[in-house]
RNA sequence: GGAGAAAUGGCAGAGCGGUUGAAUGCGGCAGUCUUGAAAACUGUUUUAGUGAAAGCUAACGGGGGUUCGAAUCCCUCUUUCUCCGCCA
């Protein structure tokens, strides 16, 4: 959430980037300021009250020490009815602050500078293309016709064992994820990430320092028992590492990289565009998440992008980067930057990758801080992106290296697979 | 899963109803000394809110309660440790 020394310091700077989402926020921005005003008021008034019945009490000891018991007693009555004044005040003080939480809750990440004002994926900007047309045989397969041809994916199993979106992965199948997995894995250490595994179930409090609670709850699998969530991401494992850290500035920044597989329900998905890999509930993917000094974050989200272009370069898919407009941005994020692989046969593009900066926005709620020069704590900026997200990329590396007689497998890949042809 | 014990500052560890935001030790930082370092000595060392500041308020695992007053008493949850059971 937006913090609110920034909306009270640059109201209007924040209400100005905020309008480039598409939406103008300024009274919500406005209704936030009188409801802070309000809740300082009361807060105020409370603590001058708690102040006198700590007098109070003092002197209640200091005089049964001194054996006046008698005057003890008058003073205790007194505190007695100061009381119910500091119970009702709490009381206020409590109803503030839940409503002024409610609010900011509401109000999402202001985009950064760099974002264009848009209200869709049409507003997006592409502003990086690599790579070339792939040179596909005439009678060319869709990739969920090729994982049936070549007994690489089985759907119909998966509906059996979990249900729709759960695939079975088997034989060359199977081994392109984990060659995959262990290549992406190892391409981010050598770019100096540090590994992690971490739970994919997480606690009601690490949903909500990422932001996925409370108002995504119907987009996670939900372990009602003990009341655990199943990941969308490795990015709220890896980044609620940090929550209630204080960091030291030596520290930063800290590179993490993960592997998990990752669970979505995508509740009211249907149609073409969810066939085959292209949209699952489970699928695995490799996340690079960053915490860094605010003024790094920009430089370290461009190496991010770097390192994510390296990686598809290396697969040898034609790809493009899109600069996302502030109307398809996510809640959390300040910038974002989509990756869309070319999928020859279905001759559409696919998200592959989305890397963003959250500035301060995820660590207010995760109270991530680190000390600065000065010895004060200071927010850490957040950025996480896919390096990479798998189903898509076996999609259109799958659809675009088909040959008459088999699947090229790109270099990079073939130690990981033994093998170099499907 | 059963039985018992425990949770205090960066760490270790006192306190177990009344100037205790918290003794002491270690660590950290600054200074004295030194050519420099070590040692020794001196000082300093949590965080958040509010305020121009002084100050005030809150926090001893989390939440709730008793009391004029709680780190200290009670309830509850969580976690850790020990023993038993089960297990890859």
């Amino acid at each position: 959430m937006l913090t609110l020394t920034a909306i009270r310091n640059q109201t209007e700077e924040i209400i100005k980037r905020l309008a480039l989402r598409g939406k103008d926020r300024s009274n919500d921005i406005h209704e936030i300021l009188k409801i802070d005003e309000n809740k300082r008021q009361i807060q105020t008034s409370l603590e001058q009250n708690l102040a006198k019945s700590n007098a109070l009490a003092k002197e209640i000891g200091d005089l049964f020490k001194t054996g006046e018991t008698v005057k003890a007693n008058i003073i205790k009555e007194e505190s007695s009815n100061l009381k119910n004044t500091i119970k009702m005040l709490e009381q206020e003080l409590l109803d503030a602050d839940s409503l002024l939480t409610e609010k900011l809750y509401d109000i999402p990440n202001s985009p950064s500078f760099k974002v264009k004002l848009g209200y869709g994926p049409e507003d997006n900007e592409t502003i990086f293309e690599w790579g070339t047309e792939p040179n596909l045989p005439p009678n060319a397969l869709p990739h969920w016709e090729l994982t049936e041809k070549y007994k690489l994916v089985d759907f119909e199993l998966g509906n059996k064992i979990t249900g729709a979106g759960f695939p079975v992965y088997t034989g060359k199948g199977a081994r392109l994820q984990r060659a995959l997995i262990n290549f992406f894995l190892d391409e981010a250490l050598k770019a100096g990430y540090y590994e992690i595994q971490p739970p994919i179930l997480v606690n009601e409090a690490s949903g909500i320092g990422t932001g996925q609670l409370p108002d995504k709850e119907g987009q996670m699998y939900h372990a009602t028992i003990d009341n655990l969530y199943c990941i969308p991401t490795a990015e709220v494992p890896i980044t609620n590492i940090y929550r209630d850290v204080i960091l030291k500035e030596s520290d930063l920044p800290i590179k993490n990289v993960g592997y998990t597989p990752c669970f979505r329900r995508e509740a009211g998905s249907y149609g073409a565009h969810v066939r085959g890999l292209n949209r699952l509930h489970q699928f695995d993917k490799v996340e690079i998440v960053q915490i860094a000094k605010p003024e790094q974050s920009y430089e370290i989200l461009e190496q991010m992008v770097e390192h994510v272009k390296g990686l598809l370069s290396k697969l040898g898919l034609k790809y493009r980067v899109l600069r996302l407009c502030g109307g398809d941005m996510g809640f959390a994020s300040a910038l974002t930057y989509d990756f869309e692989a070319w999928s020859g046969a279905q001759q559409k593009w696919l998200e592959v990758s989305s890397t963003s900066n959250f500035e301060t926005f995820q660590a207010n709620r995760l109270k991530c801080r680190y000390k600065n020069k000065d010895g004060k704590n200071e927010l850490v900026h957040t950025l996480n992106g896919s390096a990479l997200a798998l189903p898509r990329i076996v999609a259109s590396l799958l659809e675009n290296n088909q040959t008459e007689d088999g699947i090229e497998m790109p270099e990079c890949l073939h130690t990981y697979l033994g093998f170099t042809k499907i």
